[in-house]
DNA sequence: TTGCATATGTGCAACTGCTACACCTTTTAA
DNA sequence: TTAAAAGGTGTAGCAGTTGCACATATGCAA
């Protein structure tokens, strides 16, 4: 595994994560609308359409790439323990992903800027949905349904829908347990 | 019942009935992204800044006032018909409100803009969850629980982001059947 | 090393949704 | 009749985003 693999790379890598940083440190700071991509442009010393060159829009800034978040669904599916429903092995995912951050301290200030940003939590969850079509298809491959069932779609839907309805409730962890209690008991009287 | 409740009542909802026809008209033509609101004022004759007074956004255009909606979800809940469950009377409302459009040839022009325009469905979604506390709330006192259960504010949400996800389906009235067979099957483990 | 094609970055100007402001006109009500 | 209140206007401007023409840096080949 190379670390080095050119200038050319490694200067890339380093003007992403240099507007990112801007931009989250800015963001908490001030919070996300009273800081404009012009300055954080600045702060990061690139022009503007350099910004946009790296991050699609403005919600882009905060957030990682996903890449492996749709793996990491298929495999959650398909290698849970032996004895784990579907459900379940979903709900420890989301779980893991979602009421983690509410818990831990160091992410306090992130968690206020999304709380107060709902354009941030439209892109997260619309960041989830992305894996939709993939996820239910892994759904019904492992139920032995056809590809496209409705239900599959349906679950699929839900599941990657929830975090963004757990994270903005009131009480996170019993949101968690409604949620997944009426997934799992309406999913068992269909394919169990 | 006054037909006409003074001029100025009248000539105000004239002026909407005409932004919201020349948007229309405007989008049906050549597509929500072609056309700026500067445009649209111009076709009703009213100044840009008028516009903004009668509708908040520019997808607001697009949407009739959603006055009752919140009532027709607690009454769906409410008054329903002996032996029918909460989430079968919501699943005609949801039926009544989306498949129809889907089926109904005066809406084909109407759809093909809600599905080539993604800004117009998440419009759409917000002032379907707009009542997501309320009929949470309803769907609690009809079970009788407590009023944030978690259970009922996670039905009250997925029976609220349905419609979206329904419309947005390759086959909608499978998607339907396979979101309520779900929610259906959950709900009644969990209250039955 | 030199030279060139290409990837990357720059600055400017513009467009779009949306808002503030100061002003004018019509309607209502005393 | 008059004055307040409501509605509408036009201008100017902001913020996110994009197109364009030009500059620079890099990787590769000779």
């Amino acid at each position: 595994m190379q670390e080095t693999a050119g200038r050319r790379e490694r200067k890339k890598a380093a003007t992403r994560q240099a507007l990112a940083d801007a931009a989250l440190r800015l963001f908490l700071d001030r919070g996300f609308d009273a800081v404009g991509v012009r300055e954080i442009a600045d702060a990061a010393d690139v022009a503007t359409t350099t910004l946009f060159k790296y991050f699609p829009t403005k919600e882009s800034l905060v957030f990682d790439e996903d890449a492996g978040r749709a793996e990491a669904l298929a495999a959650a599916v398909r290698d849970r323990a032996p004895g784990t429903s579907v459900v379940d092995a979903l709900r420890a995912l989301v779980e893991h992903d979602v009421v983690r951050r509410h818990t831990d301290p160091d992410m306090a200030g992130f968690r206020r800027l999304l709380d107060e940003t709902p354009a941030l939590r439209d892109y997260r969850r619309g960041m989830w949905l992305r894996h939709e079509a993939s996820l239910a298809a892994a759904v019904a491959a492992d139920a032995g349904l056809p590809p496209d069932d409705p239900r599959c779609a349906a679950l699929a839907h839900f599941v990657l829908d929830s975090p963004d309805f757990i994270s903005a409730a009131p009480d996170p962890v019993r949101a968690l347990d409604g949620v997944f209690a009426l997934l799992d008991r309406g999913w068992s009287t269909l394919a169990g």
